[in-house]
DNA sequence: AGGTTAGTTGGCAAT
DNA sequence: TATTGCCAACTAACC
């Protein structure tokens, strides 16, 4: 171990922020100050797989961006003199250049939790031990710690709300909340003189997002050389669209609000609250705090607690219990945190998954040979049709306006209910489209401002109907469902403004509306919708789909593969099905990065694949497709999707 | 925390 | 008062 250049007596620090943007309740900077250090420096490194490999599209960006801003004057509120440092590198670079620069004895973080997180983690782990650099990492996102969890679990990953609890019982009480420090150590001197490694080039899966060029890595403290929060036009991302804004100021404010009406926190039971309400929505909207750590997990599991103690002794009634309670809510996303942290990177794909039923999908995921893991930014167009319904429900054409509403205020807002989630997942999958549950999860990892691998992946599996959920005839109805919750359809009005003026008795389906009413209300109901006095026709017979969905996944069912199946892996699965699946023979993968000169002049990535048959066209994830007479509907949506 | 259909029951008012 | 029609509310079976 190469000796430190200085010696001194107090420790110098550094906190880095990852995904725990706040001050209350952060065991893991508490110890960071119980150090007594002599200087404490408290950065974020932008990191290019969040930067290109993640999908986040430009609300979840602007969230970010906002709770950094919100942090580092939280930071200066109690010390002046200090701010979140943000550096334009990648932790694995950039980290043992300020150890060695800033002579740090000491780096101390919130242990991550997603399975990419906890695999960097563990790397820089390697690389401080080799430059004699402390390494001080705590769980602080979850109510308890997820390995804990999984080692009381017997080892195995939680899949039952029952398991999460009894291992929860075993572990004791959940910590009360830590108060937020009242001083912070000064920065150290902030040595910057050092090569600014670039990113090495890589697939870029938020191209789309972009109308700049990206200027993340230009130089190490950013536009202004001020180390500050980049700006989207740093980023060279759209603005935002959302009206949700992040930051442990608002989350904080938000939480209080929520606890102060304590009827509503004591009683809160999700499956009565209405997923059609969006202006003020039913539920609490504090997911995107607890993804991005502006608000702690406990400090809200403990306000609940105490108003449910005290409503229960008041006499006003009985306060809900789980799992459809509040603090059931917040047990479920411990139950997927515990299913991840076993099963790591195989718990967000169906292939090498031992816990997921394998059912035969359209669109299905490409395999890296060499990791086992799933290529993100790619998958199988093997069949047409599906392809058309996938980009049709993603930018909320498909005819149905219960589910064109909700994937619009995905899109524009970046958070829907979660009963709506439901829908709109049933509705691409199970229960409609048949396809593949990885293309809707990938679609709400872009869109949502909440986006948490472990619960996206664990609630898509389970409306699927791939895991922890299996009665797939429990099919939600684009018209009976939202019906129940709201006859006037406001959340259609609102989202599908084209059909604004339809009579309450069409509202969810509009087709059926007499040709004189639809001239009448102003949009006529034609096949491809593609004005803005039209809206599309439905895409297909949903009672028709419904019916032709539960025969294949009873088959699915009665065949019984699981995702660890060799037959699963080597294809051989098909030989088990019947032929009705209309996916005829094998699919070919294009060269993943080609570039593909796009109709407006820009060059595109190919990020997807062709079907047999198709060979010549090639598909840009997120972009406009390459000319195909045979996608004269797709082509529609697209002019449509620009317009908008 | 799904939806449909067919069948039953019970209240109510018209005849 | 008995019969009839209507319908809302409920249940069971099925997908």
């Amino acid at each position: 171990m190469p000796a430190p250049k200085f010696i001194t007596n107090k420790p110098r620090v550094i906190y880095w922020f990852r995904t725990d943007l706040r001050l209350h309740d952060s065991p893991a900077l508490r110890a960071a100050l119980d150090l007594n250090p002599e200087c404490l420096y408290p950065i974020w490194t932008w990191d290019p797989h969040y930067v290109y490999h993640a999908r986040v599209g430009p609300n979840r960006w602007q969230y970010l961006i906002d709770c950094q801003n919100d942090l580092s004057s939280r930071i200066t509120a109690l010390n002046p003199k200090s701010r979140l440092l943000v550096l334009r590198e990648g932790p694995e670079t950039i980290l043992p250049k300020l150890w060695k620069e800033w002579r740090i004895s000491h780096i101390v973080f919130e242990k991550d939790t997603d399975a990419y997180g906890r695999e960097r983690d563990e790397k820089i782990e390697r690389l401080a031990k080799e430059a004699g650099v402390k390494v001080v990492s705590i769980a602080g996102r979850t109510l308890w710690d997820s390995d804990d969890v999984v080692e009381r679990n017997g080892g195995k990953a939680t899949m039952t709300l029952a398991q999460l609890q009894t291992a929860g019982k075993k572990l004791g009480e959940i910590a009360r909340p830590i108060p937020p420090p009242e001083t912070l150590p000064n920065l150290g001197e902030l040595i910057l003189g050092f090569a600014h490694t670039q990113p090495i080039a890589a697939l870029d899966l938020n191209a789309s997002h972009r109308s700049e060029a990206d200027k993340s890595y230009e130089t190490i403290a950013g536009p202004n050389g001020d180390l500050g929060p980049p700006t989207l036009e740093e980023l060279g991302i759209r603005p935002a669209t959302t009206r949700h804004r992040g930051g442990e100021t608002v989350a904080l404010e938000q939480m209080n609000k929520i606890l102060a009406d304590k009827t509503y926190t004591a009683t809160f039971q999700k499956p009565n609250t209405a997923p059609t309400a969006f202006e003020p929505q039913a539920t609490t909207l504090l997911s995107p705090h607890h993804h991005f750590g502006s608000l702690s997990i406990r400090q809200f599991y403990w306000g609940i607690v105490d108003v449910v103690e005290e409503f229960n002794k008041s006499g006003k009634g009985k306060a809900s219990v789980p799992p459809t309670s509040l603090i059931g809510q917040l047990e479920f996303r411990d139950m997927y945190f515990g299913a991840h942290a076993k099963l790591g990177y195989s718990f967000s794909q169906t292939i090498g998954n031992p816990n997921i039923r394998f059912i035969p999908w359209y669109l299905p995921s490409v395999l890296d040979d060499k990791t086992g893991r799933v290529i993100s930014g790619t998958y199988y167009i093997d069949n047409q049709e599906a392809e058309v319904w996938f980009q049709r429900w993603k930018f909320g054409r498909t005819g149905f306006p219960w589910i064109d509403a909700l994937m619009r205020q995905l899109r524009q807002e970046g958070w829907i209910h979660h009963l709506g989630r439901h829908a709109v997942a049933s509705f691409l999958t199970r229960g409609g489209c048949f396809v593949h549950w990885e293309r809707g999860a990938e679609v709400f990892e872009e869109w949502l401002i909440d986006h948490e691998t472990a619960c996206n992946a664990g609630n898509w599996q389970w409306l699927s109907c791939t895991a922890f959920f299996s009665q797939f005839y429990r099919v939600y109805s684009p018209i009976a469902f939202p019906k129940k919750w709201d006859k006037s359809g406001n959340i259609v009005r609102k989202y599908v403004p084209e059909l604004k003026d339809y009579d309450d008795k069409y509202i969810y389906e509009p087709w059926k509306a007499p040709i004189a009413d639809q001239r009448k209300w102003g949009c006529m109901i034609k096949d491809d919708g593609s004005d803005e006095f039209t809206y599309p026709k439905p895409m297909f017979d949903f009672s028709e789909r419904r019916e032709w969905c539960l025969r294949k996944m009873k088959e699915a069912y009665d065949v019984g593969l699981h995702g660890n199946d060799e037959k699963v892996k080597d294809g051989s699965w098909r030989s088990l099905f019947g032929d009705e699946l209309g996916n005829k023979g094998d699919v070919k993968l294009m060269s993943i990065g080609d570039i593909d000169a796009g109709d407006n002049g820009a060059e595109n990535v190919v990020t997807a694949v062709i079907s047999p048959g198709n060979e010549d066209k090639g598909t840009v994830i997120g972009q406009k497709r390459k000319a195909s007479k045979s996608q004269g509907t797709l082509d529609g949506l697209v002019k449509r999707i620009k317009k908008s």
